[in-house]
DNA sequence: AAATTAGACTAACAAGTGTTAGTTTTGTGA
DNA sequence: TCACAAAACTAACACTTGTTAGTCTAATTT
């Protein structure tokens, strides 16, 4: 039980230190360090530096795709669903601001195997996404923007809100719960 | 004069590699096989690592800046103003890829010198459109969104816009010059 | 109290890093 | 054809990397 603590707090760690310097610019010295004890020592909760990456990017990745998933099937329309997607962006951000951006900018450095993993993941999120705005197209709530350009321009603002959130003193998550929705959304709506 | 060729075929191709695997990821002798020569010899025309780091991140922030510059003070709205520079980023991300990528992805990987700065270049730039945005807002050409929110939602679209144009198959340069800013900007407009 | 175990430690490994020195080859202009 | 400079080469440097083996210590369980 006290085993699983101190590996999430390694991993909690390593995301603060990947998310400043990058994956490959933190040594398992540096994490260490970081931690108070010597690297060796590291191996006693976990079993790679790769597995750690691992841990941070999948985790993200199935919380996203859990999401969508309680979204997709509520009898609610497109544009209350795109919002419900929006504000659990949000929510993540201001939660887990070193995990989402350990996903986005490090990903790429997942082995083969977990890399594979990340990317279907992701095409899935992205597939349901589509689905939805393409429904909400034909029902008429949403207007015929070329739908890859609408699947891309808002899914890359919501993927990179930790880059910004990290000034957040100047804006509040209220005040980004109303406004990045109007943003993102009323440029659809007629 | 040949020296010059040589030397920009090594940023060309270092940028290509960054892309791939991020900077660190890459070593000289990656480099250096890249371009069917030893690592060695890579420095009879660069003079380090970092030294290609800065010629690509520095000569696509400084691109941005000039042309931001040239807009600013044409008298158009603010609306044309904010599509020019939508269309100048579709324009540099179809030309230099993986530069835009590079920018993106690896300046974090500058030394102290560089990484201030490419900050204050991008600083620069923001604080250029902010101003478009603002004047645009008061002018009531534009809807009064929260304009950090508007500044931050429409650049990291443009910033990351070269994740996306790799698969340019599914979309062609013309119908994302129309339908891009369409989306980005009829949130903004009444 | 004795036995077990979790978790820290030191030391070391093989491999890979950016870079330099010194040398040889290649191509160009006199 | 010869001289010179450009640009390749080999070899090596000092250092860092992730990880393993083996050991010691402190806590927990029996």
């Amino acid at each position: 039980m006290n085993k699983n603590n101190r590996r999430e707090d390694i991993v909690l760690t390593a995301a603060k230190l990947f998310r400043k310097k990058g994956y490959n610019a933190v040594s398992m010295r540096d994490l260490a360090a970081e931690m108070g004890i010597k690297a060796a020592s590291l191996y006693n909760h976990i079993s790679s530096k790769q597995e750690i990456l691992a841990s941070i990017v999948l985790a993200v990745a199935k919380d996203f795709v859990g999401h969508i998933d309680t979204v997709v099937p509520q009898p609610i329309t497109s544009i209350e669903k795109l919002t419900s997607i929006i504000h659990h962006h949000i929510e993540l951000t201001a939660e887990q601001t070193d995990f989402l951006a350990c996903m986005n900018n490090d990903w790429i450095h997942l082995d083969e195997e977990n890399k594979t993993l990340y990317l279907s993941l992701r095409k899935e999120y992205e597939a349901k996404f589509r689905e939805i705005l393409r429904v909400g197209m034909t029902k008429n709530e949403l207007k015929n923007i070329h739908i890859e350009i609408s699947v891309f321009g808002i899914l890359t603002t919501l993927r990179t809100l930790y880059v910004w959130y990290a000034k957040k003193d100047t804006v509040s998550l209220k005040t980004l719960k109303i406004d990045l929705p109007r943003l993102l959304l009323d440029g659809l709506v007629d």
